[in-house]
RNA sequence: GCGGCCGUAGUUCAGUUGGUAGAACUCCAGAUUGUGAUUCUGGCUGUCGCGGGUUCGAAUCCCGUCGGUCGCCCCA
């Protein structure tokens, strides 16, 4: 018997399932709001589709093997490439800008660490076609409305904002060849944390400029303001902050930039994006401007864990139908119909004694428990709320469809208890 | 790929200088067949992660391995 996962790989009981789910619900929800379609692509893509993108160097970091069709294929380890995909073969059929998002299940070979496994969901969301900052306004101001769902706010959450274009220039004009670019841009990707000291031993003349920049002398970056001031107007000013540190380790980014991260700055960044006009053609696409974002449960998670945010599990039946054990046939009957009338509804299939039932009710996180005695052969049932104990009485009858009338319905139980 | 810590019942853990394993909770069944938060009684489960070594004897010491966790490397 093996009782784990494979390593890396999570199980999600009852209770962790029920916390992805409000997850997932606050990603939907926010999207939709913001005007983003949901769409899917395979979990499953040819091996060269990563290779084209990211190199031969990815394949290490990938769970790969050959089908039964003698084909590389591997699952996929971000959204993007298939995301490309579908836009180049069907893009001419949809108006631009395409505000598309998906929630898919990622996978990647590497060692588990916190906050980082080796599957992962991530919300993404992506707009192309849209050349203005106006795409990354709407693109932070989703992302942020998707947090605040879930209970996150500007107290808890900053959004980095930065731009590799501005990058781009700075290091052209401190006599950074083309070359090396990728280098260095990798350097001060991970600089945060470090000592003056450190960074002058890694960056040499650099490292002054550098310093300038992040104290804010390095002069403005006109892309990085335009988006500032768009998403400013739709609401969530406060939740940004311009950091010319970030600069996302990624080679295909191409204009402004940003991270989520949680304002302690313990953990990783919560999601990251950025704009990547090239990429759609590199990958054999069309040349259509791009930006996008991806955001994995797993830290956001931990987050919600850490401000002691949590998604209440919702009870498996809202109402237990206890029979006496002359009337397990009523009982039956009643939760059929209540089932079918749109009532989540449940009982005891051991059926042993009502104290028995009654806590298996209660056990099961339902609000109410509908007694079915003897009286029902007088018309009546128990009522009684589980958690105050107050008992009243419905009356039943035969409606002339052969149902069972309840009288009151179970939508005014609240008010006759009065609770 | 590298290093720290950890691995004992379903769960959380205890296990003293090495002497063939325990608690709490959970779960199941009951306290004379109509009402559950307390109580009482009884019951179940462990190849003490796995393999090897030292020893008369290992959960305990040593080595290896697998897994977990944290931090690096790398990278979304």
């Amino acid at each position: 018997m093996t009782g784990q996962p494979l390593p890396g790989f999570r199980d999600f009981f009852p209770k962790e399932h029920s916390a992805l789910r409000s997850i997932f619900q606050a990603w939907r929800e926010a999207s939709r709001r913001s005007g983003f379609s949901e769409y899917e692509g395979p979990e499953l893509e040819s091996l060269d589709l990563y290779k084209e993108k990211s190199g031969d160097e990815i394949v290490g970091q990938l769970y790969h093997f050959k089908d039964k069709g003698d084909r590389e294929v591997a699952l996929r380890p971000e959204m993007t490439p298939t995301f490309a995909r579908m836009v180049a073969s069907q893009h001419r059929n949809y108006r631009k800008p395409i505000k598309w998002f998906s929630v898919p299940r990622l996978f990647r070979y590497e060692r588990p660490q916190r906050g980082r496994h080796r599957e992962h969901y991530q919300w993404n969301c992506d707009v192309v076609g849209e050349k203005s900052a106006a795409a990354e306004a709407e693109l932070i101001s989703t992302l942020c409305l998707g947090l605040s769902l879930l209970g996150l706010g500007p107290k808890d959450v900053v959004v980095k904002i930065s731009d590799r274009s501005w990058w781009d220039s700075f290091l052209a004009k401190h006599g950074v060849g083309e070359k090396e670019k990728p280098d260095v841009l990798r350097i001060l990707d991970r600089m945060e944390g470090s000592t003056p000291e450190q960074r002058k031993e890694k960056l040499g003349v650099l490292a002054g400029p550098v310093e300038d920049a992040w104290e804010g002398r390095g002069g403005d970056s006109p892309a990085l303001m335009e988006v500032r001031k768009g998403v400013e107007a739709l609401g969530y000013g406060e939740w940004c902050e311009t950091d010319l540190r970030v600069v996302r380790g990624l080679a295909y980014y191409t204009g402004v930039v940003f991270e989520v991260h949680d304002r302690s700055g313990k953990l990783r960044a919560v999601a990251g994006g950025g704009r990547y006009d090239d990429l759609l053609k590199k990958l054999g696409g069309e040349d259509l401007p791009a930006t996008g974002f991806g955001m994995g449960d797993a830290v956001l998670a931990e987050l919600l864990r850490e401000k002691n945010i949590q998604s209440v599990e919702p009870s498996a039946a809202e109402i237990f139908v206890v029979a006496e054990a002359g009337e397990k046939a009523m009982g039956l009957a009643l939760v059929g119909q209540l089932r079918r009338g749109g009532f989540c509804a449940d009982y005891d299939p051991g059926a042993g004694k009502l104290g028995k039932q009654l806590e298996l009710a209660e056990a099961k996180g339902a609000r109410w428990a509908l007694l079915v005695g003897r009286e029902s052969a007088e018309g009546k049932f128990g009522l009684k709320e589980l958690a105050t104990r107050r008992q009243v009485e419905v009356r039943w009858s035969k409606g002339p469809d052969g149902n069972i009338c309840l009288e009151p319905n179970p939508g005014e139980w609240a008010k006759v208890v009065g609770s």
